[in-house]
DNA sequence: ATGCCGGGTCCTACCCGA
């Protein structure tokens, strides 16, 4: 089973380059983020003509999150269980497919709506962390995948790219990753290449592509048995050089 | 220190991204 995660900064801007991307891959299940557009408005017939079934979360110009998927599934969660009402933010999507179940997620990025704006980000970390607590202590087959908006570590960003004060590398955001890795998950882009440079975004500004100066902030956590199964994990950063691109290319994961 | 680019929307100057 392949499985994959893909911000495409808006989907409508972005619908060619999916549909491109699913033919050469042939991804059962992908994962979109920003897809930017209220669900009445995701392009859904175009990928329902080459197999994929859609079903979008989506807001108006923000956020907004997807699942493409050639094979059945059933959506069990539309919203991350815990963080209250006050979060109307698409952001969250659960689905259950072949056994697996699978989180695709759009974390908020932390660095605009200051001290605020980063509170939101840990308060949602934490309930995603209660989440996948809980769907381990039931043993549950799982996998967390999408934009994280976390550099884990400083191999995990390009040098000079970010401060140290950015909300994707500050102290509290990695303890609140570290700690949802310690629940049992198994970082999958890790587990095959332990160190050195693997990049997920490239900026649009400053020839970040060009100099190869990107963050590694898309991930795919595994929970044990399903690690067990992984075959490959990788970044596909060629289609970060095609024309009008997104500045994240996906990551996919593929289960034995 | 800020803008760079490229999405979005109150359609046009401004917000947000990472």
């Amino acid at each position: 089973m392949k499985i994959a995660t893909w911000n495409v900064n808006s989907i409508r801007q972005r619908e060619s380059h999916v549909c491109r991307w699913l033919e050469r891959i042939s991804p059962d299940i992908l994962l979109l983020q920003e897809i930017k557009c209220e669900a009445h408005a995701f392009p859904a017939a175009a990928f329902e003509r080459i197999g994929y079934r859609a079903e979008a979360i989506g807001q108006k110009a923000y956020n907004g999150v997807a699942v493409l998927a050639r094979v059945p599934f059933e959506v069990t969660h539309r919203a991350l269980p815990g963080l209250g009402p006050e979060d109307a933010q698409a952001r969250y999507i659960e689905i259950v497919a072949a056994g697996v179940t699978i989180i695709g997620i759009y974390l908020p990025n932390g660095n605009s709506g200051g001290e605020a704006g980063y509170a939101y980000k840990l308060a949602w970390m934490d309930a995603l962390h209660a989440r996948v607590a809980l769907l381990l202590e039931q043993d549950t087959p799982l996998v967390v995948t999408g934009d994280f908006n976390v550099c884990p570590t400083d191999e995990d960003f390009a040098p000079g790219t970010l401060g140290a004060g950015d909300a994707l590398v500050r102290p509290e955001t990695r303890a609140r990753f570290r700690a949802l890795l310690w629940l049992g998950l198994t970082d999958a882009i890790r587990a095959v290449r332990p160190t050195g440079a693997v990049w997920t975004f490239w900026d649009y500004q400053a020839g970040a592509w060009p100099r190869d100066r990107g963050l590694r902030i898309d991930h795919a956590l595994l929970s044990p048995t399903i690690a067990e199964r992984l075959v490959s994990a990788v970044a596909d950063r060629a289609v970060r050089g095609e024309e009008q691109p997104s500045d994240h290319v996906p990551v996919v994961v593929e289960i034995g």
